[in-house]
DNA sequence: GGGAGAGACGTTTTT
DNA sequence: CGTCTCTCCC
């Protein structure tokens, strides 16, 4: 198929696609065709002979890769197996690994797992005021990374923040390691220093979809590959909700100024949704006074109108109930499952809401599914797989090490680290002599009976005759804190052929921080509104739509101008949820949205939940209906009791 | 190093 | 209402 069948040459898309400007960016709203049109772009590049492998189509999430390139497959087009739809972390990490970056940044790319960070915290903690500080002096070390403020005049951290970052770059350097916000601000630092580095003109063509998304340093890692690339982005500020990870939005805005020249496209159409749901996102999004220009999206009058219900019950476990049952119904009148999506803005309500639904017999998929790394068996299990692998990884054994300790070890870890400092040792060498008792310090004995178990377990998994029975052993069939990670092991060792631990580690440890995306869809799927971008389902239904959840009331450390932004970005990520509902009139589907609120939950629920009940009879916090229900406008059907 | 008791805090999420 | 974190004490 040629990137032009079906494409009008007057339309937006078919400009899109066909621009040589090397600079474009494109402005468009949820479900207008901006990936129809990107792939169309791509297409058209392969087929001008454009090599793979200089084509950078960068992404937000996994789930978009993976979707450019399948339909690119769908298209047929020449050379597209090649083409690798990449996110910026796998992309800078690759980069990383080069040896001549290697030798730059003097940096070794094995980021951290989130359990790892449990002892470099509490190694840190004691000489930065606790945990919790030290906790919140990494968190701001990656923000102001990710926000790029050490490339800002006049940055200067606070001698506390200073201190911090110090002692926590040492504990990474003698660690071999890296965080993983610091993985994207490394190759930064790299491009940026390195301008004759071959890495600024790898690529030929750059397009980045929801740019909105991309924190400062992401954006400005684009800018640096793009000394020689046609760029193209794509993004829309009313979808902007990623703030907690620092997205800059302004800067799909300010890319216009820096780029003059560039092709300004937008794509206004919405060719996914029902109209009315259409009229309600419109009216939604138009409370938001922030905004930079209001571009509201155009229905599509051939879509139809579409099923929009708003359903108050009389208590959480009634909304669920109910939830529960209008999805029987619909499979029932012959909805497949997997046409359903049913998005929570938190777990607390999308866990019983998974229980109800898995028990009334209907397949469901809850996204929400607990990683294989939450219990303590399977994180002790796979540290000692990496240990395994590789006696040096110091990270793991740093963990191993100090996990029955309440304080990990920390005092007596200090003592072994100052050691190997000093007389450069590895740990493994000078937690053997310690055991050996060749060598003698204050406070190490824990570390050292520790040693002992972690040694023998290693050598009891030598024993074993290949990696599938050291899987057997380290993730025995029938155990459930770790039948996940073990299912995810052997099937890693189905595909793989040579005996390589070094291969079946970083094969298991990207599965896990990178799970599979299923691509076919037979469950009704339930995930929170974030998870939501970019799919679509013709039933959508949100539930929990209360005051305090959603919106909920953010921090209260903030200056009145930042809680209106909090707000602003809560009511784009309903904005986001409303509008995944998609019309498909010519399978008789008019796109269905319902939306569910309860008048009171148990006062426990809400507390832990994160709100703070503003009336409460006996146990029962009482509940108001979002505000956005009110602000979806008159288009919106009249709430009923449920 | 570990236990008892007081006090803070509670969420969403990407790689 | 529970869980985590910190402090104090042995």
């Amino acid at each position: 198929m040629a990137w032009s069948d079906g494409l009008i040459p007057t339309t937006p898309a078919y400009r899109i696609a066909s621009s040589t400007n090397d600079r474009i960016r494109v402005v468009a709203g949820p479900g207008t065709g901006k990936s129809f049109a990107m792939k169309r772009r791509v297409a058209r590049l392969l087929e001008m002979s454009v090599a793979p492998n200089r084509i950078l189509p960068v992404t937000f999430t996994r789930v978009a890769a993976e979707d450019l390139h399948r339909e690119l497959v769908n298209m047929g087009v020449t050379g597209c197996d090649e083409l690798k739809g990449v996110t910026l972390h796998s992309l800078a990490l690759r980069m990383l690994m080069r040896n001549h970056v290697l030798d730059a940044t003097g940096r070794v790319p094995r980021p951290l797992n989130e359990f790892e960070l449990e002892p470099l915290i509490c190694d840190l903690a004691n000489a930065h005021g606790g945990k919790k500080a030290a906790k919140r002096l990494k968190i701001a070390y990656e923000a102001a990374w990710a926000r790029l403020q050490y490339q800002q005049p006049g940055y200067a951290p606070s001698p506390a923040d200073a201190a911090f970052q110090a002692d926590l770059l040492d504990w990474l350097r003698f660690h071999d390691s890296m965080l993983i916000g610091e993985v994207i601000p490394l190759l930064y630092q790299y491009l940026h220093s390195n301008p004759a580095a071959a890495e600024r003109r790898e690529y030929r063509h750059i397009l980045v979809d929801e740019y909105q998304d991309l924190n400062r340093a992401e954006q400005g890692i684009v800018q640096l590959l793009s000394d020689s690339a046609d760029v193209c982005i794509v993004g829309d500020d009313d979808q902007s909700i990623y703030s907690f990870k620092h997205a800059h939005p302004d800067g799909i805005r300010e890319w216009l100024n820096a780029n003059v020249g560039a092709d300004d496209l937008g794509l206004d159409e919405c060719r996914r949704c029902p109209t009315r749901i259409v009229e309600m996102a419109n009216s939604l999004i138009g409370h938001n006074a922030q905004r930079p220009v209001p571009r509201p999206l155009n229905p599509m009058a051939a879509n139809g109108a579409g099923e929009v219900q708003i359903v108050q019950y009389p208590t959480i476990a009634r909304e669920v109930a109910g939830v529960a049952a209008s999805v029987r119904e619909m499979i029932a009148n012959g909805t497949p499952p997997g046409d359903i999506l049913v998005l929570t803005q938190s777990r607390a309500f999308g866990t019983p809401l998974y229980e109800a639904l898995v028990t009334s017999g209907v397949p469901t998929k809850s996204y929400y599914a607990e990683s294989e790394l939450s219990h303590d068996n399977a994180k002790r299990a796979f540290a000692l797989l990496k240990l395994f692998a590789n006696r040096e990884d110091r990270v793991a054994l740093r963990w191993l090490v100090g996990v029955n300790g309440n304080n990990w070890h920390a005092a007596g870890y200090r003592r072994v680290r100052e050691h190997c400092e000093n007389n450069g040792m590895s740990p493994w060498e000078a937690m053997t002599e310690l055991e050996l008792g060749v060598l003698r310090l204050p406070y190490t004995a824990a570390i050292a009976t520790s040693f002992r178990d972690i040694v023998q377990n290693l050598s009891d998994l030598e024993a074993l005759p290949d990696l599938r029975a050291v899987v057997d052993q380290l993730f025995p069939n029938g155990q459930e804190s770790t039948r996940n990670i073990r299912e995810l092991a052997v099937a890693i060792l189905d595909t793989i052929t040579a005996d390589s631990r070094e291969d079946f580690v970083r094969e298991l440890s990207t599965a896990i921080s990178q799970p599979e995306i299923p691509t076919e869809i037979e469950d009704v799927r339930i995930m929170s509104l974030h998870k939501s971008k970019g799919l679509s389902a013709p039933v959508t239904i949100i539930a929990g739509c209360v005051q305090g959840l959603l919106p909920r009331p953010g921090p209260d450390d903030l200056t009145l101008a930042q809680q209106a932004q909090y707000l602003e970005e809560q009511r784009r990520l309903f904005y986001v949820g409303i509008t995944r509902v998609k019309a498909a009139p010519a399978d008789g589907k008019p796109g269905t949205l319902v939306l569910t609120y309860s008048q009171q939950m148990p006062v426990r629920d809400a507390l832990s939940v994160g709100i703070t009940p503003a009336w409460q009879q006996y146990d029962q916090a009482l509940l108001h209906a979002s505000q956005f229900i009110r602000e979806l406008g008159p288009t919106a059907p009249v709430p009923i009791a449920g």
